[in-house]
DNA sequence: AGTGAAAAGTTTAGCCG
DNA sequence: CGGCTAAACTTTTCACT
């Protein structure tokens, strides 16, 4: 099993999550080694979890998901029934891309990808203000997506030694 | 060139969205079809922008950025140059792995990756409040996650015609 | 841990219905 | 546009260092 990362492991890791379809021949390249090692490393952080899983991002405006939003949602009752239960609803809901429990006065972030705002009106009266116990909700529409990654900065070890 | 995505394309992305390593071969089967046009329908999906890139999401706590911050950002100014060279500065940032313009109140939100609080606190005073042109800054950290999908949600034709 | 070569699996291309 | 077969490439496994 992994105990801890080199940098070999963090150079694959940060590979893949900029660009799946690297190949391990690319790889081996990039770092000196064959193809073996590499193959090997990926199937090790891939069972360890350190890699959850792989994916294809979509164009939201090809598919017709052009419009996004971040939601905010303050509930009326805190109680651990009341947080379960409206997390486990608004989770299901397909509009629904990611729900995060936030610290501060906003309870829930959602965010939405749905077609124009005549589908959100719809969303927000059919499904999400039918729930039980919204405090109050804010709607905020993206404008312009300066950046939007969805891999995590790495830092290798060399560069944290000289950070010291 | 494609015009419009039938059910099988729209099925085959939704696959890939799910799971970039589903195979052809898979795909096939489950589509009821050979290798071959599933392998051809995906180079043209590709090619025609509806796939924008294949990534391995990674487990944010093994990689030791298990705190996740919603900083919502108020510029004093709002000339196109202030937005934009805040925007320029803030993508510039490892930590940023997210900064959208909202409609609202609030200018920007930005998602960030970090290790813990402490270095959440360097960055905010090392490097976002450095930035000239902050109004106001409010941070919101993750306390779970209940859903966090990179998958749009899609519809086949079919059921878009039953909902006529 | 890594190398090199062989085996298994996957993707791509050509040709035909 | 899809199926079939062959070629190219990629990943995985094995013996050896």
């Amino acid at each position: 099993m992994i105990t801890e990362l080199d940098d070999i492991d963090i150079r694959i890791l940060d590979l893949l999550q900029h660009d799946a379809r690297t190949t391990t021949k690319e790889m081996a390249d990039k770092l000196g080694l064959t193809v073996t090692p590499v193959s090997v490393r990926i199937r090790k952080l891939e069972e360890a979890g350190y890699i959850k899983r792989y994916v294809a991002i979509l164009d939201k405006d090809k598919i017709e998901k052009s419009l996004i939003a971040f939601t905010s949602i303050q509930l009326r009752e805190h109680s651990q029934d009341a947080l379960r239960s409206f997390e486990k609803a608004v989770t299901k809901m397909r509009e629904v891309m990611e729900c995060h429990r936030l610290t501060g006065r906003t309870d829930f972030l959602l965010k939405i990808a749905i077609r124009d705002m005549n589908e959100y009106n719809n969303f927000l009266m059919d499904k999400l203000a039918k729930l039980a116990n919204i405090g109050s909700v804010q709607s905020h529409f993206v404008l312009s997506e300066g950046k939007a990654e969805t891999a995590y900065p790495l830092t290798l070890n060399i560069q944290k030694e000289k950070g010291k």
